[in-house]
DNA sequence: TTTTGGATGTCCGATTTCCGCTAGCCAAAC
DNA sequence: GTTTGGCTAGCGGAAATCGGACATCCAAAA
């Protein structure tokens, strides 16, 4: 039995750290992919037909851009992610990571019940379909190092320095320092596969 | 590196057991195929194009119509088959049976120096691409039943009688009982893969 | 401080193994 | 006579196994 795939829909977005292609699927956001990333090298299949008015990428495009804009720090979106098991576990929780905050490899592995799947996450993380949305910008080495990136570590540091310039601005405009502590959740629904 | 096939060329061709398929490359015949079974359904790649002038195909043509017009008691053809080291030896040696004689599968097999590779040769004879030329309907069980046959037992049967038949007429008429011990060579070209 | 090596879990592709099929044969038992 | 079971070699697909590559980590040694 020959099961038939859903479409897919594509558009791309400039940002400041390059042309993004995003991909989406009726039911939710399929893919982010960095500049001179193709859909086809990154194994995405059917081949996206261009519709930038689908729904699911308007509104992408619009929390994208409230995202380098420093007006939004968390995204609010439907995702529609292939992968195995682990890696769907891996890429669920990068959401938990707040903005502005870093993690490491192996306290992401901890999160997930495997201390020592570290090395394990970290190849997850190079897989993730959906960059910036699902934050693994956020994960660096435990040593501090920025380790490695899918967009390039200047982009990861560029990330970074956003986030953490946003932060500090608002801070000193309204937030008192204790609500800095509290993380700021990204709420995303990901059906389970 | 994506290896270009050979161009195939095709025709049919009407006989007293059916309408035959025939396939050839520019090197040899490649498949003589019964009715109802297409090509595709013979594992037959790239599909062949319908080419009834092609040198090989009118060669097969009027040879075939020989054999069954009872003048011509063995092939003299280029052959170009594709199977493993096993089925191209056992393909081969079927040109040894003699014209209006049979054998058994396990004397195949011995002829082929694995005496106990009965089965097997049983195996590698469904398979036979080009039916008639090498005549798999001469070979039979060693109790003397027909077995099987790709073409229908009745055909296998028809093909026996009338080879017995041929070579009956043929005694009265002119040979010397002496000369029908020695065996009707088919003289076939078949490059080894 | 920096470097090195060993152990980690997963994924992907390649290789190997396994299993059920087959146009058979033979001997033993009914 | 006929049936039954065990053995046969090869084929092809499925499953299991193996190996290398990774966006890691930690401790020990230099």
């Amino acid at each position: 039995m020959m099961q038939t795939k859903t479409t897919l829909h594509s558009t791309t977005h400039a940002t400041p750290v390059g042309v993004l292609t995003l991909v989406a699927s009726d039911h939710g956001l399929h893919a982010v992919l960095w500049p001179k990333v193709s859909p086809q090298r990154a194994g995405i299949s059917p081949r996206p037909q261009r519709n930038p008015d689908h729904p699911i990428l308007r509104t992408t495009v619009q929390q994208l851009t409230e995202y380098f804009a420093g007006s939004r720090t968390s995204f609010d979106l439907p995702l529609d992610l292939e992968g195995t098991r682990f890696q769907l576990a891996a890429w669920r929780s990068l959401a938990d990571i707040p903005f502005g905050a870093t993690t490491t490899y192996g306290r992401q592995a901890a999160a997930l019940g495997i201390p020592t799947a570290a090395r394990a996450v970290g190849a997850a993380n190079g897989a993730n379909p959906v960059c910036i949305v699902l934050p693994c910008h956020r994960v660096i080495g435990a040593n501090g190092s920025l380790t490695g990136f899918g967009g390039g570590l200047p982009v990861k540091q560029w990330l970074l320095d956003h986030e953490a310039h946003i932060l500090s601005t608002r801070t000193i405009v309204s937030t008192p320092p204790s609500l800095l502590r509290q993380p700021v959740q990204t709420r995303l629904s990901m059906p389970v596969a």
